[in-house]
DNA sequence: CCTATTCTGGGTAGCGCTACCATATTTGGG
DNA sequence: CCCAAATATGGTAGCGCTACCCAGAATAGG
């Protein structure tokens, strides 16, 4: 009986390897894996077996035979949002020396489609999950638990981690900038928020904080939609919120997306920034220090915190668990000119 | 000798379904894969076991088995690139409704990194891949030649596609744009670039044969660094170029980001747009609409390529390859007030 | 010098799935 | 009613790799 041709294409295996090396599969196996377990003459044949041959493992077999792939599955809320792109990157950097691969997964902001996701990541096995926020459902938590690998959750804090945790508090970011602005000299402080999601209110639960604290707090000062942030939307949630408020007096933004529509309206309206209006965004983009005038906003550690996650997640794969569950990145408020009253 | 325990952590894998359903296992299989080859009544015991046990296919075995992994390789030069980022949204929503998986790889606008992501991706034996330009390295595009699985080359448009190719001219919308401004009344438009990768290069081409088909053509009035772009970058730029030429009266840039910088730093030095000097940007962000004045753009077609890229691929790997191996789905100039000097 | 311990390397047996081939079973034409 | 072709299901043998166990060599200790 004939052998079967090969499947594969023909590509270099183990085996290939082990042969011209003149060592056992499992030795080549192992030099690749736990070089340090191997002498260091095998070692030396072993590689250049590999180089002749320009063996490259296969992930699929390796990830069948160990049960574990070298895959981080990391599930955000969106891919085009600038905040969770840099975080993204963040991941893929501190990710680029190892050979670690990266599973990305667009959630869309909906619980379910995370579920779905999570489903589909965990049948690779991944080596650790990175996930958004801290508002899983019950049935996602319930999965991140039994997952069998490290889980970080990203972009909050919280007290109950489900294993670790890396953000910043939305809550106090949103105080902060608010705060900011009464000191200021300001009184009618609206709130723009688009899109809403669980981040989005921390931040403005941070704002009706500051605003009851300081006995200023009015809901018709609230301006929100579930639409995805933009820089129309700013614009048209700005048109709205004057028309409903005529004497507002500042606005603390969602986002600095919807900072910049608030912007260019008051230079198309003639609104004097930040005499007549003061302005804050949130996250603090490159782009507010440029703008004219320039903007107020929260730095946010995004990059950082795909860095941290990865991090930790890698820390705990090689069994060190940090003793700190839950990582506080802060955040950092930008004062400039958009809520500089006193400037004239 | 007692069975070893299974390795893989208890999941229920085939047989299990097999077993439940009282059929064989490649009967499953092929349930699973190719419903039509299996009879109703047969079909509907194994999904009845397969929802019963929670069955999720392995992919790892899948792959190993099938010497092909339901993956797309992308590779893109950015991850925070607005460009880049929505291109990825398109091949992520039209990916969605299959069980492929998105395997994202970031150049960092290196040919020698695609090399080695190229190598990393082909180990996995994706299903197809989809590469950033058009500018691969000899070694890269050897690599993609013999991938054996359909590539779509995205971004930009050229006679000679490894296989497949979507895109548009970056030549012609800068030669477009340049033309717009000249037509407008500008004349001594400068030219603004950052970053200066092969795709800039030729907005840059196009915007030099419109100057010079205008006979305004003056080395002096090109500006370009290999820093990165941003909206900072944009205003320093312009800085340089009006501090080198003071007469300057127009610029096309490089992106909506340099464009933007330029807008502020008219507003902070008092310069009249579009009067004083006109402004075009490049692809057409959602916020050169809401600015004041609104930018002129070329807006051009990223998600879409992101999903026509999907759809070639996904026809090229059902076996049917369009007959044009080139798609250019074209730009549109947005005339705005930015470049409106009639307008008073 | 012998036994206990480490160290290095290898053999065997799968991981969970599918390609390939073989074996019913059905259909239909003559 | 028989045989060929089509259809439906199953069995076998890997895919390329690593977990687990084992053997022999080297080192150490008494």
């Amino acid at each position: 009986m004939k052998p079967r041709a090969r499947r594969g294409g023909g590509r270099p295996t183990i085996a290939d390897v082990a042969k011209l090396a003149g060592v056992g599969a499992i030795t080549v196996s192992r030099a690749l894996r736990e070089p340090e377990r191997v002498s260091e003459s095998l070692r030396q044949q072993i590689q250049q077996a590999v180089d002749e041959l320009g063996y490259v493992p296969d992930p699929n077999a390796r990830a069948l035979a160990s049960a574990r792939a070298e895959v981080f599955g990391v599930l955000v809320p969106s891919l085009t949002n600038n905040v969770f792109a840099e975080v993204v990157r963040g991941i893929y950097d501190s990710l680029s020396d190892s050979s670690f691969r990266v599973q990305l997964g667009n959630t869309h902001y909906s619980g379910l489609e995370e579920e779905r996701l999570l489903q589909v990541f965990l049948s690779q096995r991944p080596a650790a999950l990175i996930v958004s926020g801290i508002d899983q459902t019950a049935t996602a938590r319930k999965l991140l638990e039994t997952a069998g690998c490290p889980v970080v959750q990203i972009m909050e804090t919280a007290p109950d981690p489900i294993d670790m945790m890396v953000g910043f508090s939305h809550f106090e970011g949103g105080r902060t900038a608010v705060n900011h602005m009464i000191e200021a000299g300001y009184r009618k402080i609206g709130f723009l928020g688009a899109r809403m999601d669980p981040r989005s209110q921390r931040r403005l639960a941070g704002y009706r904080a500051a605003m009851e604290a300081a006995g200023l707090f009015d809901p018709r000062l609230v301006t929100t939609t579930p639409v995805p942030s933009s820089v129309t939307l700013g614009r048209d949630l700005f048109r709205d919120a004057l028309a409903k408020m005529p004497s507002l007096d500042g606005v603390f933004c969602n986002n600095d997306d919807i900072a910049l529509g608030v912007l260019f309206e008051c230079h198309r309206a003639s609104i004097a920034v930040p005499q007549a209006i003061g302005i804050s965004g949130f996250n603090d983009l490159d782009m507010m220090q440029v703008a004219f005038p320039s903007v107020t906003s929260v730095r946010t550690p995004r990059y950082e915190i795909g860095r941290q996650a990865v991090l930790m997640a890698r820390a705990a794969i090689a069994g060190s668990r940090p003793e700190n569950r839950v990582a506080d990145l802060g955040f950092e408020l930008m004062r400039r000119e958009s809520t500089n009253r006193s400037r004239n």
